[in-house]
DNA sequence: CTTTTTACCGACCAAGTGGTCGGTGCAAAA
DNA sequence: TTTTGCACCGACCACTTGGTCGGTAAAAAG
């Protein structure tokens, strides 16, 4: 059992320090050498606990990405209150989290479904469970808030949750880059207006002229 | 004069098949070897007109990327009719060339953005200019939608650029892996909405309870 | 006709890459 | 005390990478 401990630790501490530099420089441009490097281990080491590269980026998504997720963006949303708001300030807390340089997991999916696509489909099918998780979180937080007269009836649930996730993942690359405080400050204002437009009361004339 | 056109012509196969293979299989993933061997070329044409590969791709964001996204992103903007139609279209019409798959030069920028930041800088810097010229524009135009009377004065338009961007880029990256013609439908009803709300007829009780 | 320029060839190189494998030392089981 | 099993080591392997360089053929310049 003390045994199992240390080994698990050893695994552990890889994983985090993969998923640090994989998230950095990305999957392809690391090497298994530079994580270990960076740990003071040896290659024996590392295929003692894992079959290959990919068998190590899936146990780091199954034992760290997916367990993220749930706790910064599914867990959350998961409230008895008004969805509209708590969506809001979910979506805001993960934007600090960002803006402080710390890992965001939610770009953290997002960036690897990029460098996955088309050249890995078993690591792509992970990625895109764990997004289809959120999506349906979304959806569901949303038609209950129907139910509880928060958000407008005409409102499709799935159109707006895939919207709220495009401009989510949008503005994390955009952050990378750009100024992160006005970024983000300007994203939340529009996002609450947008979000304004699917309250309950709000009329909205629905010709659309086009 | 007849030795240069070869020289040109040679150059630019180089530049359109390695754009094509960057943009699929990813910059740091595609070898030169790959594009040389798909065009039946050898190392020696390549390093013949190329410094290194750094420089062959700066080539094609120079010759390639920077004139499509001015055509496609840029100049239909630039019209005289009201702001929000004319970008409702465009966005349209940019999700509907990367709906059959072909090359949408919106996601091309954020995608070679997120594989080359905080790899290359240089790079990114020139990725960043072309956004910013996109979004520069985009601000111009909703400006000058103020002044006609289309879009409402109230409106931050430098917010709203980067909130279509955002939503955008996002919208892109899901489709990679998505049911593109569904998120694109969906896509498209979301952005109305929130265009809609932009108007300058429309009230909006302007009451941010936060 | 000779010389020079130019586009292109392909063998070669050093520096990595993911992955293997025979070992070593130590703690628990016998 | 001996044996066994396991965490870990690091030299090594086949292969790929970006990049070099001496060469060739053909067309343009002289």
């Amino acid at each position: 059992m003390d045994k199992n401990l240390k080994r698990m630790a050893t695994m552990h501490r890889m994983q985090v320090k993969g998923l640090e530099l994989f998230y950095s420089q990305g999957y392809y441009n690391t090497s298994v050498d530079d994580i270990l490097k960076s740990l003071s281990l040896s290659k024996g080491a590392f295929y003692h606990h894992f079959q290959s590269k990919e068998d190590f980026f899936i146990s780091i998504i199954q034992n760290l990405i997916v367990q993220k997720v749930y706790s910064m963006l599914i867990e959350p949303v998961e409230s008895k209150e008004n969805p509209l708001r708590v969506i809001e300030s979910c979506f805001d807390n993960a934007l600090e989290t960002a803006e402080h340089n710390d890992m965001d997991f939610g770009f953290v999916l997002s960036n690897f479904m990029s460098e996955f696509n088309r050249r890995n489909p078993e690591i792509t099918k992970y990625l895109r469970d764990i997004y289809k998780v959120w999506e349906v979180n979304l959806v569901s937080t949303l038609q209950k808030g129907k139910t509880d007269g928060f958000v407008a009836r005409h409102v499709d649930s799935e159109s707006v949750a895939n919207y709220l996730i495009s401009s989510y993942i949008g503005i994390r690359t955009l952050m990378v880059e750009g100024n992160c405080r006005v970024l983000r400050y300007q994203y939340m204002q529009q996002l609450r207006n947008y979000l304004k437009s699917l309250e309950e009361k709000v009329l909205i004339s629905q010709n659309t002229t086009h």
